[in-house]
DNA sequence: GATGAATGAGACTTCATTCAT
DNA sequence: AATGAATGAAGTCTCATTCAT
């Protein structure tokens, strides 16, 4: 946990340094971001840091914290309940994944990579692994099947499994060129044409459709 | 590409030390894996290492080689053709997975993180991306619909990306402590229950039955 | 240019470790000269020189600087004017390269070098060549022109460059072994005769007498 | 001394490994020379150098004495009678090391820095300095007083060094950027003019015509 | 509490030299 | 005799962390 030194200062300034921190650790990764950048790019110095956090892995763990907190506030607090279709709930969904991104892409970028490394480095310390996401889709579909709207006959668990893993693996599409290039391949772009976010996205809806009602 | 002294080497000696630089590559990172460390593990001098890369960059791309290579001989020959139904040779295909992960567990850490802040860094230098997964999963639904085994209304293209994400959310179960912990999250496992990986199959399994005849 | 933190530093902690440098660099060349022999020369820790200088290469060209700024300061500024008669002068200045050389040596060995290997490599870097020695030399004859103590028919421009020879080649006699024997044999002096500064003066000041009135 | 494995080599080989040698030397210094360049220069192999020779040092002493007998067959064997006058002796020796430094710029690059760092660390090991060029100069003003061409009443000594100052300085310039540029500056040559050997070699004719009669 | 200079271990890489073939 | 692969010490430089101000 950042030191007391850390919660004194004002909301603002925290998130500043978070926001510097998290530019540098999407960018390099845990091992090649150095403190210097870190601190430059938090516009802090050197030794303020070592006032705020015990460690450059303890800072890390409250960036990843941090990410947390964004998710929760931007993600899952804003879709609590299906205003429509499921159809139409899921396609919110992806579109707020867009928005989110674009609004945090260091945080986001960070977060798709929690399977990495150093995530698993250091998975030991974080106490509650980030399954909000899934708590989320699963619920999406629960109340999916209340209103009758699945027609396959498929468990509520493995249709959220299901649905979770294009979410997953949409987000991944923002992130990284490997997952940008395996989207590619399945909706048979051809290198010269562009590729939209929409086109993932009705590729995406496309594949949920003979599902549902 | 790897010096001809490099290339001289017996193909065990190659592969030693492959193995050794995979291992700390995959413990650590790109950034994190120091070249002392990768000498100690591949059994090298510090100099010799030199004499066979230009550098830890090449020395990185190489390996990433080798997992192609890997992926390659072991999981896409070995599976040309569907034997049975689909649904089996999904299961089959899993069940390799697991063989694969167990006989290179380092290699494939890599390459699932490859979507991850160090792959990307040095994605303008991975000419071809990998896309051979992505391509037999293609070929496999394309079989099956051959077959007539697919009764839902649904294209091969969104299909196999379906069948795909499976395959790709799997193999990062076995890897990443965050995706295994999902897996228990959708397979509605307590924490004091094991969550083994033929749990994981049954429930791919099952979910895919709907889809199919 | 020297970094902020090195110039925060005090004059004469500055010079201290110009010095440390300076020895290193007279003693070995450029390349010759490491790191950490510099640094333990200089009695500042590895880390501190890479907060003071960008590299190797910045920290020789501030020596070199520091060079000019002593030569500038023991040399030039103290002869201005010619006191008394140009022999005068020339045995004031060659005796003022002994002093100079006796408190500087390092620097004047380095200066003396600078036609040499490492120089010419770093030449585009060096903006202005060091021709303070040969401007204030031409002046000297040209004073001595207006007073009327040249007897021979030359050139202002080619007595001073003679006379800038035997500045040069003198002050390498203090530093280079080789220059020291050549000097040795044009004085006929005996492997077992003692070559004192003096009588290299004195070789010299003979030398120009036949050209003053 | 080199070994003998080297001396069973033909003329021709060794001088091709001393070529090579010779031009890394020159290039960067004994220390910034690595034996790798060197042998790719010399067109051996690694393991060959040190069948010629111990070490590094006693190659780079080997070069020394191979310039050596460069000047003595290029420059001394040619020059052995004054032909006409001194001053177009002069002329001629000065155009004699042109060429030489046209043929062999690489040893005259080496020779012409003897002075500087390295020469002096190996100076205890290079017995015999190089004087020949001192002793020839020498020599030529000894023949031009017997033919009674030296109106100056200056000892032959002191003539012989004064020469001899001019010989090392425009050999300097020929090799030293700095030294062009001194030169550039006595003879008043603006950034814009271009500065050639003969004027350099006109202005040191006119420098020694009031001595000569 | 905040600064940023200082530290020295450790990063990647190159080096002169040795030795098995 | 010749090769060039192997060695590991040493090169330059960066790092996370500490500490005097």
């Amino acid at each position: 946990m950042a030191k007391k030194t850390f919660q004194k200062l004002s909301k603002e300034k925290q998130n500043t340094i978070f926001d510097g921190a998290a530019a540098c650790f999407a960018e390099k990764g845990y091992y090649g971001a150095s403190i210097k950048d870190i601190c430059e790019n938090a516009d802090i110095s050197n030794g303020a840091l070592y006032k705020y956090f015990d460690n450059k892995e303890e800072l890390f763990l409250e960036v990843l914290l941090r990410c947390q907190e964004i998710l929760e506030e931007e993600l899952y607090k804003k879709y609590t309940h299906i205003e429509n279709s499921l159809k139409q709930t899921v396609e919110a969904y992806l579109n707020q994944i867009i928005k989110l991104h674009q609004k945090y892409p260091d945080y986001i970028k960070i977060y798709s990579n929690l399977g990495s490394f150093e995530a698993d480095l250091l998975s030991d310390k974080l106490n509650q692994p980030f399954m909000e996401s899934a708590d989320y889709v699963y619920n999406m579909v629960q109340e999916a099947r209340e209103k009758g709207e699945i027609k396959l006959a498929i468990d509520d668990k493995e249709l959220s499994f299901l649905l979770d893993n294009y979410f997953i693996l949409f987000l991944n599409s923002l992130i990284s060129n490997y997952h940008e290039i395996r989207f590619r391949f399945f909706l048979h772009k051809k290198p010269e044409e562009a590729l939209t976010n929409q086109d993932k996205i009705n590729f995406i809806l496309q594949s949920i459709t003979p599902i549902l009602k």
